[in-house]
DNA sequence: CTGAAAGCGCTTACAG
DNA sequence: CTGAAAGCGCTTACAG
């Protein structure tokens, strides 16, 4: 296994040194230590008011800020968060970032975001590099329901939560978007525009939100009372367009008689309309679809997707959040914060051709 | 203004107490220098083979990583490259971001992302926060053709470079996509396709992307000698689907008999769209469109969007090849990398209807 | 080949 | 209220 390590010390002066507490307290009279402590707001108080004005008005004027990390490596704490997300280019996962990013920054933290794909492997190794960095928690965006790396942080007993999705166990706090709930509101909906015969592409088991989602369409088609004939799943090979179109095939092949289609995600909802459109057929009219997400811009789609909405920057707040008090209490038990989705409705669903 | 500050330490133990180089000496009987000598790959020979591979061994098994935070304040490097976004919802960003990432994680370096907004004053405070905890380098894509943020970080001896978005003065480095070559291809398709009253929803000029889009485009249809009657420009409030869909409405206002638009990028273009179904135009039948950028998904448009794809992904490598470039060796010049943009025909242009 | 020592830039008990 | 000192976990000249 390759640790990393920081190169040779470089020859040349990289910039311009920066300033340090000597330095500054030279320039002031004073000693370090005062400086320090006027620099922190909680110790400004133990300076006299107007050796503060002075060392604030030096520093001001010199661009000087303390060095963070001498700062973390004498109290323990980097201020450093990392963030593992399986693929930043999925649309999901900017919009939950930005509201972790937000929530760290009013405590003064910082992210470190790395995109550790889903190989397992991998993201353990980047999870190494992060815990190198002293990173004082994590936020995994690519927890399994069952999954080794969530097992090896909890060994090593470092602050972690799970955002998006969810794992089993019940060991880590979790937000994530109520997906049964969500596959409820998607079958009522469909229902109530006299749907009868449905098809469910699902996301893959492995994945929580693939699995509970299947789930919810079960519960939620059985409460309905529909005939098992007149349902169907098909499991996607991953949450893309792509496998929606295979996988639209596939459900269509088996079930011809279907007349609405829920979506396990907008991607495979979008390979859906891929599908539909080779085969000639046309989207509400011959078949609707459903997705659930609500990308960014899906509402531009021809026809504009009617989907769940999910809370994704709540999400990432609320994940930040829950990830800070595990730090600040690390005795507290994990909790899963559900949130909850809404059904937007557009043009890709409407009431079934009479047959 | 305000600094961070860490906040006093905490009284718990925030995780089981991380391994260090002398716990490790100590279980193994040597001084801790040599099992920092060990574990940096570099200066392993140094040690003897058997003693090497003993430290080796029960570091892999106790999960020791040494801590690159102590390691940075000794060695002054601390591996962090600031990556300061104007807003990581854009599409565009994320593969630029994951394309740094790519590069920097290669060398050892990791990225702090900040999403910073356009405002330049929270841009310089999110900056100094940044350097604060000593980043090494900064990359920027947040811009302006003149911009106050930029040369304070050349006042501060900062190594930046300025991705997506140039600066007028050529003193930092940037990398970019051709702007004005792919505005050339823009109105070569249209030109080819029998356009001759061609509109353009320039972005804003003080953007470099703004500019340099409007500029192209007034050197190609020029070089096309096209009356000046026969093209007009508009300038969106901002690169979004809405200020699209705004300034479409004043250019058609003002040029009427226009047949083609080239949107200074695809959100606009999507703007576009959105103006031109109110209207009950119909794209490419009444009116082409073309876009920048080719966003996802952008070919699941109804009509799937003619546009011009940039190397994003390419972008993101280059700005930290070329970041990192400057932060080995700062005395090198600034230079700009020019990408090369190609055209993406698909649906939302098409030949005029003969008047 | 290995150890002992200095020092990176901070924070914070401890004196005074 | 201010200073002097110790120490966070490393790296690396310097001895031996």
């Amino acid at each position: 296994m390759a640790y990393f390590h920081p190169s040779r010390p470089s020859p040349y002066m990289p910039q311009r040194k920066r300033l340090t507490l000597k330095d500054l307290a030279a320039e002031i009279d004073v000693h370090y230590s005062t400086v320090s402590r006027v620099m922190n707001p909680a110790t400004r108080h133990l300076v006299a008011e107007d050796v503060a004005a002075r060392v604030l008005a030096v520093a001001e004027a010199r661009g000087f800020s303390p060095n963070r990390i001498a700062a973390g490596l004498r109290t323990q704490r980097s201020g450093l968060i990392g963030v593992v997300l399986p693929d930043i280019a999925n649309p999901v996962f900017p919009p939950i970032l930005a509201g972790i990013e937000v929530v760290l920054a009013q405590q003064g933290y910082v992210p470190i975001v790395v995109n550790a794909g889903s190989d397992k492997g991998r993201q353990r190794f980047v999870i190494d590099q992060l815990l190198g960095r002293q990173v004082e928690g994590l936020v995994l965006a690519t927890a399994e329901r069952e999954d080794p790396v969530l097992e090896y942080c909890l060994a090593r007993h470092v602050p972690v939560v799970t955002v998006n999705r969810g794992e089993g166990s019940g060991s880590v706090s979790s937000v994530v978007s109520d997906s049964v709930r969500a596959m409820q509101l998607t079958v009522d909906h469909l229902m109530e525009l006299g749907h009868r015969r449905i098809g469910h592409i699902a996301g893959p088991a492995s994945l929580s939100t693939g699995y509970l989602r299947r789930e919810g369409f079960i519960q939620a088609v059985r409460r309905h009372r529909l005939r098992r004939a007149d349902w169907h799943v098909v499991e996607a090979s991953s949450y893309s367009r792509n496998a929606g179109r295979v996988a639209c095939a596939q459900l269509m092949t088996v079930f011809p008689a279907l007349t609405a289609i829920a979506a396990a995600n907008d991607l495979v909802a979008m390979g859906c309309y891929d599908y539909l459109r080779e085969q000639g057929l046309r989207c509400p009219d011959d078949i609707s679809v459903i997705g659930h997400n609500d990308m960014p811009f899906v509402d531009a789609l021809t026809p504009p997707l009617t989907t769940i909405r999910i809370a994704v920057h709540e999400m990432g707040e609320e994940a930040a959040r829950l990830l800070l008090r595990k730090i600040s209490k690390p005795a507290s038990d994990p909790v899963t914060v559900q949130l909850q989705p809404h059904l937007i409705v557009r043009g890709s669903t409407a009431a079934p051709r009479m047959a």
